[in-house]
DNA sequence: CCCCGTTGTTCGCGAGAGTGAAACTTTTGT
DNA sequence: ACAAAAGTTTCACTCTCGCGAACAACGGGG
C-alpha cells in the first residue's frame, strides 16, 4: 500500500537507531504477531540488534510479548485516541458530522491531511450498514478519494506538487487519477462546483462525495465526506441532494472554528 | 499519573536513541503541542539533538508540525485501531459486551492487561450518559479499579508481586489499596465471590463491578466491567443483579474463545 | 533419553552515529 | 528597523549501536 520506500530518508538529520525501531514496529503492524527471528530476517537486521530494539520498545509499552510472538501494544491506542480527540477539527467537527449522519442515514467521515496523506479522523455510521474498507485512523493517498481530492483542491499548485513528489500517484483502482495533468483539471472542477465526487473509484465499488473545510485564510483544514454503496448514492442524488447538505455542514463547521476557538 | 521513571531503564540491552525519541513523543502526548525549544528544555536535551529526533519522527508520521508547534500524529490512531481490532479478545468479546450493554443500559468495558497496566480496550456506552474519566485506550494501574483487580485475582502471587514491583501501588483516591497485604486479601475475596467491586474509589465517585475472563488453563485473558454513577449502581444492585449478568457474559466469551478460534 | 536444529540471549569489538556547544540563519515581536 | 528568540547547520569527540560469533534454552524426533 505504501510506495515502498523502506526504512526512511537518511542523511545527517535523521536518527538511524530510531528509524530501525520504527521499522520493527511497522513490520509488526503490517505482518501481525512475529517472533524475534522472523522480524530479524524480515527487516534485514542481526538478531542481536533486533533483540535490543524489542527490549526497548516493550519496556516503553510500544509492543507486547505473547504466546505467538511480539505484537503492537495498546499504547498506540492510548496515544491515538489522544491524538484524535485533541485534533483541532475533531471537537468542532464531530457534533456537526453526527447531526449530518443522523439526517442522511449514511456514513459520514471527517478527514484531515497529515504527512501528505488523507487520514480518516472520525466516522459516524448513520443507520445503514455498509462495509467500507476504510476505518478510523486509515491513511490513504489524497488523490485517490473524494475526501482527499476536496482537500487537495484547496491547496496551491506548488503544495499539490510537493505532495505528488512525496507520495506519488499510485492507482488504487483503474479509475484512479494517476496523471498530474488530469489531477489538476479535476481539482479545478472541484473548486468550481464546490465538492468532489468519487464514482466507482473505490475498491469496494462505492460512491462518495467530499466537501472541503477551510480556515479563514482559505488554507485547508480537512473535509467531510459521505460514502455508501453506489446503488443508493447515485450521481444525481449526490449532486442534487447531498451536495447542498454537505455544504451546509461545511459552513457550520467553519463558523464554529472561527467563533468557538 | 505514571510513577515517573523518566526516560526508561538503561543498561546494555536498550537502545538509548530510541528511548530519547519516545521521550519526545511522550512529552508531546502529555503536554500537547510544543515547539522545539520547549521540548528541548522539557526533556533536558540539546536543541540540535531534539531537532534531529523531530525530523526523524515527522518523516515517519509519528508527529506533525503545525502552527502551534509539533503534535502527536494520527499515525498512532492507525496503529492503535489496528492493535485494538487485532487483539485476541476484541473480536470475541465485542459482540458480547455490546449485548450486555444493550440489556443493562450502562457503560460496559472490555479490559486487558498489558505491560503491567490495565488497558481499556473497548467500550459500549449503553443508553445512559455518564461521563467517566476513562476512555478507550486508557491505561491505569491494575490495583486501582475493579476491572484490573479482577485480572490480578487470576494471577499467581508471584505474578502479582512482579507487577507491584514494576508499577507500584500508587493511590488514585483515598480508597485505593496501597498495601500489598490488603491487596492480596482483596484478591482472595474476589476469587471467592467471582467478581470485583469498586465502590467510590474512582476519582469521579462512580461505582463499578468487574469480572475476569480466563483462558482454558486459568490464566487471565482480561475482564469485563460495568461502570456508572454510584446512585444508580449501588452495592446491592451490583451484587444481586449485575454480578449474575456479568458472569453469564463471562461464560459466553470464554466459550467463544474456545470454539471459535 | 539423547541429539540436533532452532530460537533466544549475551559478549566483544570496531566503525560511525549520536550528542551537545557554538556558530549561523530565520522568524517574531516591538 | 532592531533585538531577542526560535530554528538550523556545523563540528569534534565519545560512546553507542550494530554485527558476528559464542553461548544457553528449548523442543521435537528418532
Amino acid at each position: 500500500m505504501d510506495s515502498g520506500t523502506g526504512a526512511g530518508a537518511d542523511g545527517p538529520n535523521y536518527v538511524e537507531a530510531t528509524q530501525k525501531s520504527l521499522t520493527v514496529l511497522r513490520y509488526l503492524k503490517e505482518h501481525g504477531p512475529a517472533t524475534l527471528s522472523e522480524i530479524a530476517s524480515g527487516t534485514d537486521s542481526a538478531k542481536s540488534t533486533v533483540y535490543r530494539h524489542l527490549q526497548t520498545l516493550e519496556e516503553a509499552g510500544y509492543l507486547v510479548e505473547t504466546d505467538d510472538g511480539y505484537r503492537i501494544g495498546q499504547l498506540y491506542l492510548d496515544y491515538g485516541i489522544e491524538a484524535q480527540r485533541s485534533h483541532p477539527l475533531y471537537e468542532v467537527g464531530k457534533p456537526k458530522v453526527d447531526a449530518l449522519a443522523e439526517k442522511v442515514g449514511e456514513k459520514v467521515w471527517l478527514v484531515v491531511e497529515e504527512n501528505g496523506y488523507a487520514v480518516y479522523l472520525y466516522l459516524h455510521s448513520g443507520e445503514e450498514l455498509y462495509r467500507s474498507f476504510t476505518r478510523v485512523g486509515y491513511r490513504g493517498h489524497l488523490h485517490a478519494f473524494s475526501a482527499g481530492k476536496a482537500i487537495l483542491a484547496q491547496m496551491s499548485k506548488s503544495e499539490v506538487n510537493a505532495i505528488i513528489d512525496r507520495r506519488g500517484l499510485p492507482a488504487y483502482t483503474d479509475q484512479t487519477i494517476t496523471d498530474p495533468k488530469t489531477l489538476f483539471a479535476e481539482l479545478d472542477r472541484i473548486r468550481q462546483q464546490g465538492y468532489a465526487l468519487h464514482l466507482n473509484e473505490a475498491v469496494d465499488g462505492g460512491n462518495a462525495i467530499g466537501v472541503p473545510i477551510q480556515h479563514e485564510d482559505g488554507s485547508p483544514a480537512g473535509s467531510i465526506c459521505v460514502a455508501g454503496p453506489a446503488h443508493r448514492l447515485n450521481e444525481s442524488y449526490l449532486r442534487d441532494e447531498l451536495s447542498d447538505l454537505l455544504l451546509g455542514t461545511k459552513n457550520e463547521i467553519e463558523l464554529s472554528m472561527r467563533y468557538e476557538a
